[in-house]
DNA sequence: AATATTATTTAGACAAATCTAAATAAAATA
DNA sequence: TATTTTATTTAGATTTGTCTAAATAATATT
């Protein structure tokens, strides 16, 4: 299967898309790719002709088996060099994703499976999302909750769910990196906003827009 | 400048053909590039038009400056890559090169600098090829000779100037890498090969269309 | 100098990826 | 249900990079 980047880009944009949903839009793939509708239906076309979707005319868009395939390397390799970009040549993990965006589009199994082993065979990425192995599997990590839905005190920061450059220099200013520990200091019902402390640090408040994009676990 | 792939192996290929020639021929690049000579004709026409290349029809073509500064960038790319697969990656010699022609396509002032700096700025590449630095400078090495025109006796392997994998692969086996010292035992005239020896092992002979593209230094 | 060969360019076509504007289908609302 | 709004598709263009076949220019050979 010989794609051509704007094919994978296309397909891992419906990987991310579909999620937990059934079917994704013309609509919301536009969206995402920054493209037009229509540009959308024409590769939905070319797709489907390469059995790497599911698509009857206004009925959406899933990937096929093969296609979710695909999109696990594409994936796998996207965050692979995301580490490699934070980990080996000191990048800070808002800078990474353009890049990697690039890299992600080289093919070689050999450099990939090579790359991973000198990162140390990495299971999450960066910014707390799990990396797929090279049969494509994702370790199953207990399930994160939002910091704003969060129920215990005492949280690690494990994942953020927006991974605009805004967010994550917001959260570099203020000392909020994957695996910072926050306590629970208050929350306000009024705005949803939530007060919260870094060890040895004065709190501070957080608005319901970041906290409901910083996933965290219960320590 | 934005340039596409197309335009930067274009430029690449220029850049490697016209050396010491004054002018590189369609023809040339068609072959270097594995393409045919109309398609040759229609990129350089666009290539002038920005200003990279000088171009009359039946006259060849030629960098300008500021193409070269643009070769001698994606230049860099290349044989960085080459560096980090090697030295970081375990890849062999005779393995790096088709990765590295794609990976010197991310164009990322930031990635290559610290990629750079990473593996210790380094000069030369896992072929004796020499590095330019983000300037565009290629340090000055003494000039190196073919093994096949070589004068002395004791030499080190500096350089290969075929990179194809077929000659990588018969210097492998051969143990003969860069930095290998090698011993001339004997030329024979009849055919132009000669009688080499590394140290600690047996002599064996190189046929002259090996040596010609082994590039050695005196020691 | 005439002719043959080789190199290069032009003309015309095609596939990929995109777009705008217009048409049509689906969904929401009155 | 009829109408309006939104989503999606189609029709027709455009850009980029490529190709083949034919025309032309440059070079080499008799
Ligand atoms: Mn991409
Ligand atoms: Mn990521
Ligand atoms: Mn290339
Ligand atoms: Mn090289």
């Amino acid at each position: 299967m010989n794609l051509t980047v704007a094919e994978e880009n296309y397909i891992k944009s419906i990987y991310k898309l579909q999620d937990g949903n059934d079917v994704v839009s013309t609509n919301a793939i536009a969206y995402e790719l920054a493209t037009k509708p229509a540009s959308v239906t024409d590769m939905a076309k070319k797709l489907k002709e390469k059995k790497l979707i599911d698509y009857e005319k206004y009925q959406g868009i899933s990937l096929t088996a093969e296609g979710r395939k695909i999109a696990l390397q594409i994936v796998r390799r996207h965050r692979l060099w995301e580490c490699f970009l934070v980990d080996k040549l000191g990048f800070s993990w808002d800078e990474v994703h353009e890049i990697a965006e690039e890299l992600e589009h080289v093919r070689s199994e050999k450099l990939i499976s090579r790359l991973s082993a000198f990162l140390g065979d990495p299971t999450s990425d960066p910014h707390g999302d799990p990396i797929p192995d090279a049969q494509g599997r994702i370790s199953k990590s207990q399930p994160l909750v939002s910091l704003d839905k969060a129920t215990a005190r005492r949280l690690e920061v494990a994942g953020v769910s927006d991974q605009s450059s805004a967010l994550l220099e917001f959260l570099n200013a203020k000392g909020i990196h994957l695996g910072t520990h926050l306590d629970i200091i208050e929350r306000y019902e009024f705005d949803n906003s939530v007060e919260v402390k870094i060890r040895n640090q004065p709190a501070f408040t957080l608005s319901e827009q970041v906290s409901k994009n910083i996933m965290v676990k219960s320590l």
